[in-house]
RNA sequence: GUCCCGGUAGCUCAGCAGGAUAGAGCGUCGGAUUCCUAAUCCGAAGGUCGUGGGUUCAAGUCCCGCCCGGGACACCA
């Protein structure tokens, strides 16, 4: 819609000045507007409001509005009804369709990418849900996205994962277990290791040779409950790289940095030259036992991303890694790519209370909240909702509480209400959604006409939420839709009217756009609450 | 010290690429149901946009300084 109307104004205003098309904050000036003529004043040296008198006129006989008004130096443009009529009909037309486009970017997507080493806790969540719902809009927008997960399967953390199995099993079975300063705890150790006793059987546990074999036995288990986690909030992946995997391409890759000059020897390490790419200071890349670093896995990693040739790349972090960024980009440009094509972005703390009561994460103690418990206690579908209701690189606090209850204080309750209301008008008035989709809108009053036009903002909100990476302007659309038809609901009988059949249609098309933009979201809008 | 995020109504936050009178939800107070789901709606009160400068026809929005809160600054991953 909002293409169509740039592209009209476009005919007009082309090489005039660039177009700027804002929604006005209220209805009354109209659908969209432009404040064009304040830029041109000072050019033609005529005042705003002349100007946007003169450049109105041009676009008093075009059909797709039903008035162009100048106010001040704003043109304000309101749109014919019988334009989103017409656009209502189209989008019902495409029914889950509606919004879609063909971008056809080629996109690398990797998120969560949490170590095999514990369960995912509800920091993780917020990537996880953040990246799947880029994901599924950006597909429904037509780009091609590959979602990856990195395994951090090499070093030393596998090693203590196996060496905490290791001790709690033999405290399990009344061995001595002299506990290092560095290991993990927590009860999913614990259910680790009893599990462990089963398939090793409890002979295995007196020598420590055994360590080995658990490390890498756990971290698959770790994988598996990992994906089984995701798997229920409706999250997954089209291919999961192993860290270890990569280390065979090291010498190859540390080859070519050296002949780029990137490399350098001092005392008895190899550094990587990043400060010369905006890294504040050198890295270590290789150790001086010979072990490379964690860094070195993720320049093959991202060696091996961008010899795949994608458009662009997406990391997902946690933002306490924000430091990383800049020698992984040195790297990249090192390697000869183009390191702009790689975003990252980085998703925030999550602070969560209960009953106003903060409640506090530790993962020395073991005592983290496991995202399992968050969906166990609040569900899926309010959870993603609530994590992609605000930008991710910003803190997040929120009360579980809130969102256990049944009432508007609850969007994504709030949201489905309005979505079951339409198809409760629908059994009501005993129609099918297929015998609407032509019925003619007009002689529709004001209200009407505007939720329509909120209803049918849905591809524009999309294409702004992707390209912008923020989601939580779907979710913002979703809840100022729902509560504009409550409104109207309230405000305006369906049933029985003589209306009927033109408002059916209407919330049809608001129905429409909370699915599809729900589905996006990874969550199904219920027809029946 | 450097870097990242934030400081807008009692609370949680929106505020688009600078544009029309600074918005929403929750909370508080008041109201609406013989009528399509009151799981909803309508109304009211409530703000020196952290602070001091600057740019601009126009600044919550951009630039600089300062203050406050959170986080990060590995040869851990």
């Amino acid at each position: 819609m909002r293409r169509t109307i740039q592209e009209e104004l476009g005919k007009e205003l082309e090489g005039v000045h660039p177009l700027v098309l804002e929604r006005p904050k209220e209805r009354k000036f109209g659908h969209y507007a432009t404040p064009i003529a304040f830029a041109l004043a000072k050019r033609e040296r005529k005042s705003p409001h002349l100007i946007a008198q003169e450049l109105a006129q041009r676009f008093v006989d075009n059909p797709i509005f039903e008035r162009v008004e100048p106010v001040g130096g704003y043109i304000n443009f309101k749109l014919s009804e019988s334009f989103l009529d017409r656009y209502a009909t189209w989008a019902l037309e495409h029914e889950e369709r509606f919004g879609a486009q063909e971008m056809g970017e080629r996109i690398h997507l990797e998120f969560v990418s949490a170590n095999p080493t514990g369960p995912l806790h509800i920091g993780h969540a917020r990537g996880a849900v953040m990246g799947e719902a880029l994901a599924r809009i950006g597909r429904h927008l037509g780009n091609e996205i590959l979602k990856e997960y990195y395994i951090n399967d090499a070093g030393n953390q596998i090693y203590l994962l196996g060496l905490s199995i290791y001790l709690a099993a033999r405290e399990e079975l009344g061995l001595p277990a002299e506990r290092p300063e560095e290991y993990y705890r927590g009860e999913y150790i614990r259910d680790l290791a009893q599990e462990a006793i089963q398939h090793f059987g409890s002979e295995a546990f007196e020598r420590e040779e055994v360590i080995e074999e658990l490390a890498e036995w756990g971290k698959d288990r770790m994988m598996e409950l990992i994906r089984a986690d995701l798997a229920r909030v409706g999250i997954t992946f089209d291919r999961f790289v192993s860290e270890k995997a990569l280390y065979q391409q090291w010498d190859e890759v540390l080859a070519l940095l050296k002949e780029r000059g990137a490399i350098y020897e001092r005392d008895g390490k190899l550094w990587l030259r990043s400060s010369l790419y905006g890294d504040e200071k050198d890295r270590v890349v290789v150790r001086e036992d010979g072990r490379p670093t964690y860094l070195a896995g993720d320049i093959i990693y991202h060696y091996r991303k961008f010899q795949e040739g994608f458009d662009r790349y997406i990391n997902i972090w946690g933002a306490d890694h924000h430091g990383y960024i800049p020698r992984l980009k040195a790297a990249i440009k090192f390697l000869g790519f183009d390191p702009q094509r790689l975003e990252v972005l980085l998703a925030q703390m999550v602070s969560l209370l209960k009953g106003g009561e903060p409640f506090k994460m530790s993962k020395r103690a073991g005592t983290f909240i496991l995202m399992r418990d968050v969906v166990e206690e609040m569900g899926a579908d309010a959870l993603k909702f609530i994590f992609l209701s605000k930008k991710s690189d910003t803190h997040l606090e929120f009360d579980i509480d809130l969102l256990q209850r049944e009432d508007s204080s609850n969007p994504i309750y709030y949201i489905n209400y309005a979505h079951a209301r339409v198809h409760s008008l629908l059994d009501r008035a005993g129609k099918e959604a297929g015998e609407l989709v032509a019925i003619p809108l007009e002689g529709l009053n004001e209200d009407a006409k505007d939720l329509l036009f909120s209803a049918l903002l849905l591809p524009e909100v999309l294409e702004d939420a992707f390209t912008k990476r923020e989601v939580q302007r779907l979710t913002d659309y979703l809840k100022a839709l729902a509560a504009q038809f409550h409104s109207f609901y309230n405000k305006h009988k369906v049933i029985g009217s003589e209306y009927e059949e033109r408002y059916l249609k209407l919330s049809l098309v608001v129905a429409l756009s909370i699915r599809v933009g729900l589905r996006l979201l990874g969550i199904e809008a219920k027809r029946r609450m």
